[in-house]
DNA sequence: ATGGTTCTGTACTGAATTGTCAAATACGGC
DNA sequence: GCCGTATTTGACAATTCAGTACAGAACCAT
């Protein structure tokens, strides 16, 4: 019996996130989240508690998104495992792939980790911050640690090889062409050095 | 015939290098900047035209050094490029090599990329930025193609590699250590990163 | 010593930003 | 139809910020 809310929550928070990935956390003011979202910053002060509200729970939500849809796209069986990972490395190159279907790149800006980039500006002197984006990390690479397993279950990795070790690198590369494609190289660019990690991984001995 | 400044140029960009790197670009005043080099807003100004000449300036002295440094690190005779390559990979993750003898790491905020983190903040959108940041970029890759090529040449590398792709693969590794150190892991588990990276460079198909 | 030139520090202005508050509004239950 | 409640809106004060201007200080050459 009062009025509603008459946005949507998810969305909002959405729209703020891209706010924060072409500005940054400190060049973007609460009249650029007001705009950016179409909320008053009463409404956003009384939903968000503010500016480091809204970015903590837009990366709660990043992250709840990461934790869905990495699993679902590097899950399956073990015969597809490396062609799983060959196409995950590929396409999280140019946007961290959230589900199958999802289209992978509209443009660097949000081809980049959320998390990464928030890590980067502020997590040094933000613990939320920094806890919430390694979360992030912490899901996709044990998503990867899982299907480096599988593919070692099927002979397409060297099963000496520590998955854990080697998925912690990949992640590591991928978040690394985030930062090169910050330096305005090309995609394609990009894509060459995902082939050039993914031609490293360690294969079984031999036969 | 006039007075000469009081300052000693390099000393105050490494100074504001110093502040950009604790708290970003957006996230520091001109006074935070007067405070930490100790100048006062008029001979920033007439010095270096502000705040965002101080960056540009303090990039171009970053560049600077590593342009001298990274080559002086990894240049040498091809018998021991293999081990500069893995000197340089653990060091690197603790802090950018400067030279061979300058200890590696203070903490973590100096132990990234500086370019790196200026690209992530503001690259996007301040195309000298960007220029300067892919600047140091291609300055270590090329230092550390050669260093593949060396290493290449004394058999310690496979030759088919192409030592371009590995270098920018190397690079790019290092790059992504920054970003996972952002995210509060340990040293420790940076430097078992970059080992997991140079086990996986390709050796020569056998003998 | 002295004058001219450059540097240094501080005060100032206009704009921008943050966080809060109170009045207006819209909806659901009765 | 009416009322209570929560949301929304816009405005407000206090602070901060960037960039400029100006006056004083320091130095060197003569």
């Amino acid at each position: 019996m009062a009025r509603p809310r008459s946005f949507d929550r998810d969305h909002v928070l959405h729209a703020a996130e891209r706010q924060f990935r072409t500005t940054g956390y400190n060049g973007t003011s609460v009249d650029d989240i007001s705009a950016a979202t179409g909320l008053g910053r009463g409404s956003l002060y009384a939903t968000f508690d503010g500016k480091h509200g809204v970015l903590l729970q837009a990366m709660a939500g990043y992250f709840a998104r990461l934790g869905q849809g990495a699993p679902q796209v590097l899950a399956g069986p073990d015969e597809g495992a490396l062609e799983r990972l060959h196409g995950y490395l590929l396409r999280a190159v140019h946007g961290v792939p959230l589900a199958a279907d999802v289209p992978p790149a509209p443009d660097r800006t949000t081809a980049t980790c959320f998390a990464a980039k928030m890590a980067m500006e502020i997590g040094a002197s933000d613990p939320e911050v920094q806890r919430l984006a390694n979360d992030c990390f912490s899901v996709v690479a044990t998503a990867v640690a899982e299907c480096v397993r599988a593919a070692q279950r099927n002979g397409d990795i060297d099963p000496d090889a520590d998955p854990d070790d080697l998925a912690y690198l990949l992640v590591t590369i991928i978040r690394g062409t985030d930062v090169v494609g910050a330096y305005g190289h090309s995609p394609a660019r990009l894509t060459s050095i995902a082939e050039s990690a993914f031609a490293l991984l360690p294969r079984p001995r031999h036969r």
